[in-house]
DNA sequence: AAAATAATTTGATAAATATCAAAATACTAT
DNA sequence: ATAGTATTTTGATATTTATCAAATTATTTT
């Protein structure tokens, strides 16, 4: 029950639910966020701290920027889940989302592409996360970026865009916007 | 956006999380939550009273006791509709919950009994939270205490037990239980 | 390697609030 | 009416915490 009061202070706050309002029409970073809501720096950091902490968002760094992004799942559930069902089933899932990017990572490399779907969009969202959201990126320089990650950059490129996570436009690819209405 | 926060620091307690554990179960009252919660009866009201304010909890009082219940349909929302869809709809469908009282009770009688379904099942709950919960009433009784609300008792009985607020055993009365499994 | 930039951490402070004991109210039953 | 019982309010206190400015750390670019 600790852990579902914890969640919940964080969600109690003004500020972070500005926050939380600006990261669920885009995934965005602490400077920005920072001027938007005329905070400090420090104080919208220690906010997203706070929240990745507890779950609700997460952060993956490209050039300069922290990104951080909503963990949407956790917004679809019924209040009675989580005040009730007692964190279990967020905590198993997270317990067991870290699992599968543990054992299909190894220093940042991918070692195989899962085959289970479940997994496979785990590790597919995790390398998503990568790139940048606003950003277009040519196929020449996607398909060296994604050879960091696998060898079989072809397959991951179509499973990135066959999965959403990543859109096609010509000879051009750019992060799919994570958009809750199309849920 | 400010009744959100409100509603949420509300639920963002130990002993508030504690105290909706126990309304969960069944409705109770002050003295008992407190003894079960090992808290000062005076805790246990100020807790109640900010959450009564919230619209997360009711409470109507019977005997010496003024028993609190669960305003159940806030949990199933999912956490989305709470948080994004600010307020509007919870807070709308309260306003809308007094509208309807205030406008068919008139220094606490019925002055008729609403024919739209969802206007009647609104009044006839209100009716239902003037009984106590564990109490067995004999019809007899049950008809004198429904004359106080409308001269009409035999309807206002027949469709206290027809919505499911009242179950009826031979000639005994008792309130149904608000049992969230069978929602 | 150095410079630039963003993120995070730290230390301090002011505001919010959970809790209790005790007093005041509200209601019931005799 | 009076006594009995439960609830609510009040005043005081200790804890928590959101916030900032400034210092530090982590990455990237040149």
């Amino acid at each position: 029950m600790e852990h579902t009061v914890q969640f919940l202070k964080c969600l109690a706050d003004p500020s972070r639910l500005a926050i939380l309002h600006i990261l669920a029409e885009r995934d965005s970073y602490v400077e920005l966020i920072a001027a938007k809501l005329d905070l400090t720096p420090g104080t919208v950091c220690y906010h997203l701290k706070k929240m990745e902490h507890a779950g609700i968002v997460r952060c993956s760094r490209t050039q300069f920027y922290v990104i951080y992004s909503l963990n949407r799942e956790l917004f679809d559930r019924p209040l009675s889940e989580l005040l009730f069902a007692s964190d279990q089933t967020v905590e198993r899932e997270n317990v067991y989302r870290q699992k599968v990017l543990d054992s299909f990572f190894v220093n940042g490399r991918l070692t195989a592409l899962p085959s289970q779907r479940k997994k496979r969009e785990i590790v597919l969202e995790k390398v998503a996360e990568s790139f940048a959201m606003g950003r277009v990126y040519e196929e020449k320089e996607l398909n060296h970026l994604l050879l960091d990650f696998y060898d079989d950059y072809c397959t991951l490129r179509r499973e990135l865009v066959g999965f959403g996570f990543l859109e096609r436009e010509q000879e051009r690819y750019r992060r799919a916007p994570k958009d809750p209405s199309e849920k």
